[in-house]
DNA sequence: TATTGTTATACTCTATAACTATA
DNA sequence: TATAGTTATAGAGTATAACAATA
């Protein structure tokens, strides 16, 4: 007879989890007028600017045509910068403004401290090696903000 | 000036991981014939019997009208039985067979070795405590097999 | 001709509502 | 009348394909 796994799949984990995390980032969100993607490209461009908006869909694991209303939505309220490229004007030239990292990093804060108490449950040891072995296995998968 | 946060989002390290994840899992999958939504029926049956569709719905965080489909194609192929209950013949007694529960555990076996090419990397430490921590923050939270 | 960004179209997935049968 | 299951419809989200501008 089949021996049964000693452990749930990892998906299986992740996922109510990740569902869980979701629903709760979803209100706080709303509450700074902000989408999901919205709020993942102003944190793409706070890491780092982007030559090209095929980059920047690529870089948050997005289809290129997926971004673009949101991206007129953010300039449109004047948090990110988009300017053809002088040298390709093809090309347009992301980056966030201060207005968007200003809110941007206001509903980060609510959001993390939302997260925090779900980790006030760890020891200062499980949630340090959770974290690390956390950004180390997603570290090279590809997209994600 | 706002500080900047000492950590990523919970939810930003955790989406391309289980992105990753489930894109390894569905060829396996599809290798034995089975959809994401079969699979996670089949665990959820060989982990208990269900007495209406509802509460396996409930359990696995979908729709009941969404699983109708996915127990229909179960039960034609012999892998759940799906009997009315002679006590209330509104409901439908489901239960998982000894065919369904091999193909399962032979997918779920090839599954968990592909995970365990990731989790190599780990230390026995890191492995123990990621998994511990994975276990308890996902407990409590509702749905996903 | 190849590429960036954009728009238009089609498709998949999911949720909502309406229906049947039991109770 | 209320509930389990089912079916039908509609909506959201996403991907595919066609297009205009630039190289």
């Amino acid at each position: 007879m089949p021996s049964k796994p000693p452990r749930p799949d990892l998906a299986a984990l992740l996922t109510p989890l990740l569902r869980a995390l979701v629903a709760a980032e979803l209100p706080v969100l709303a509450a700074h007028d902000l989408t999901m993607w919205g709020y993942v490209v102003l944190s793409a461009l706070d890491r780092s600017s982007m030559r090209t908006q095929a980059a920047l869909a690529e870089a948050i694991g997005a289809d290129k045509t997926r971004i673009i209303r949101t991206l007129d939505d953010l300039q449109e309220r004047g948090f990110i910068e988009r300017h053809p490229d002088p040298d390709d004007r093809r090309v347009r030239l992301l980056a966030i403004t201060a207005a968007g990292r200003a809110v941007k990093d206001a509903a980060q804060a609510e959001i993390q401290r939302g997260e925090e108490h779900r980790l006030a449950a760890l020891s200062a040891e499980e949630r340090r090696v959770f974290l690390r072995v956390l950004m180390q296995l997603t570290h090279g998968e590809t997209g994600g903000g």
